[in-house]
DNA sequence: ATGCCTTACGTTATACGTAATTATT
DNA sequence: AATAATTACGTATAACGTAAGGCAT
């Protein structure tokens, strides 16, 4: 039968254009070579090759055939590739989100609940995780409010609520509820990839933002300066209380939010032990 | 390194369900399928089935896996089959005319020429012996007039000229030359495949012809019956005279041509055997 | 009880390497 | 002399078959 190595054989004979430099390329002896092309011929049935005593030369056949040659073995590559990345995807599971809080929450609940699978996971914008559920890019998303797409189903997943951190002797500290303009002119600290709270807080104009790109960066800033930063409600709830801080809920319209999961519903079933935590979490 | 043959017992295993089916498909053990198939499992870096004790199953790898390597081995018995019509195109030497005479000539030129070679050849209509010369279908083309095409050369192949043959006690066999007409009304007997004289006797409205479908048909009519039939000088100068008959030329116009064979001059260096022999006929 | 896959072990076949040979540059 | 391919012969690896075992339907 025809073989893929003997085609390989082949290719790299007439790149190197002698069997010497063609052996040596793929470490065997070039006896060896020798007799694997004249199987080659015989497989084929046909010459592939214009022998004279010391020099073989490919003839028209043998062009033909390493040049088909090599383009079989690229497609030989190409399936090993195709099944390898078939098998990745299908340990792999991608999910999108809005917000850094719920995100790093699903991810967990995946991680538990599928033990063995890769989580794939991205902070985007609302438009491209509508799409992207949509077109299988992801196989979870987390939105705050629903997509009305065919064949995409949702679920909740609670809500979050903005809060200031402000620390205990700032003079609002004691308040039980703050405006948003209650501390616009104040530099504030700020974690990095905030998702769609960035938006909500580009209605602050007069605030200085210190952001932080590295999450270690502002945790060390928290504790060591005395500037107001925000955090929210299920960051508190699912992290403790921060030391020296408190955290004073924001009562503005667009400082609550209600989360969903959105799924396709063909993905249903592969995705029922990861649902089944997530409608938990929401009781 | 991937091979051919696990990848075809993959795809056999798939068609058949089970080890032992295919095993006795493929005429081998089933404990050697099924190694070679852990082994390509090893190769691909993948798992591509779902073993349970005594049952096996493609996964989802395995199912892409087997439709891609189906492809592949298509694509590999394509190289082969590719690879073996060049070679099969490189030992035949194509050749088409317009009239039968020449090209049994031509043939036998051919042969005697390329020893080893095979000689296809065929009659017909000369627009496409000229497409045919000009897009490789043929090598070697006989018309009666230049093609007058780029790329393409003529050299000359002698002439013919439409003879009457007569039995000797027809009331016109005394005749030195005749004309079409002369035998108008007559039934007479034609060889099959006259090529383009089968339009020059299209000229004759009144005449009844007995047109034979093997040459050993009209042979033996030859020989049994009186009826007139055709004949050129051409046939008569190399088969030799035909017993019992004469031989009379036609001088209407029309009745004598030259013939020509043409070439693409790209492939003048590999019949310059040919060609030699074709110009010392005409010398 | 039958069908199907796996493991274990001995065997064979095929591809390999070494060494010697021939021919060409 | 150096380079390149082939032939001859012994070797080794890898695929194979047989036999035995386990598990399911």
């Amino acid at each position: 039968m025809l073989e893929l190595y003997d085609l390989e054989k082949l290719v790299t004979f007439r790149n190197e254009g002698t069997l010497v430099a063609a052996s040596e390329k793929l470490l065997i002896s070039q006896p060896a070579l020798s007799r694997s092309m004249r199987k080659l011929e015989d497989e084929i049935g046909v010459e592939l090759f214009t022998r004279s005593k010391n020099r073989m030369e490919l003839n028209e056949n043998g062009i033909l055939a390493a040049e088909l040659a090599e383009k079989l073995l690229g497609e030989a590559d190409s399936l090993v590739a195709r099944v390898r990345q078939l098998d990745r995807s299908r340990h792999t599971l991608s999910v999108g989100s809005c917000a850094p809080e719920p995100l790093w929450e699903l991810v967990a609940t995946l991680g538990s609940a599928y033990p063995g699978m890769t989580i794939s996971s991205e902070m985007a914008e609302p438009e491209a995780l509508i799409s992207g559920v949509q077109d299988g890019t992801y196989s979870l998303v987390i939105l705050t409010s629903p997509p009305e797409l065919n064949g995409v189903e949702v679920i909740p997943f609670g809500g979050e609520k903005l809060c200031f951190l402000l620390p205990m002797n700032h003079p609002l500290a004691g308040e039980r509820e703050l405006h948003l303009a209650d501390l616009n002119g104040e530099t504030m600290l700020l974690r990095p990839n905030l998702g769609f709270w960035t938006k909500t807080l580009e209605s602050l104009p007069d605030t200085h933002f210190l952001v932080q790109q590295e999450d270690y960066a502002f945790g060390e800033l928290l504790r060591a300066s005395s500037l107001p930063a925000f955090t929210t409600d299920r960051v508190q709830w699912r992290y403790g209380a921060t030391e020296g801080r408190i955290a004073i809920p924001i009562t503005d319209p667009g400082t609550s939010v209600d989360y969903l999961v959105a799924y396709r519903s063909t993905e249903k079933k592969h995705l029922t032990a990861a649902l089944k935590l997530i409608a938990a979490y929401t009781h």
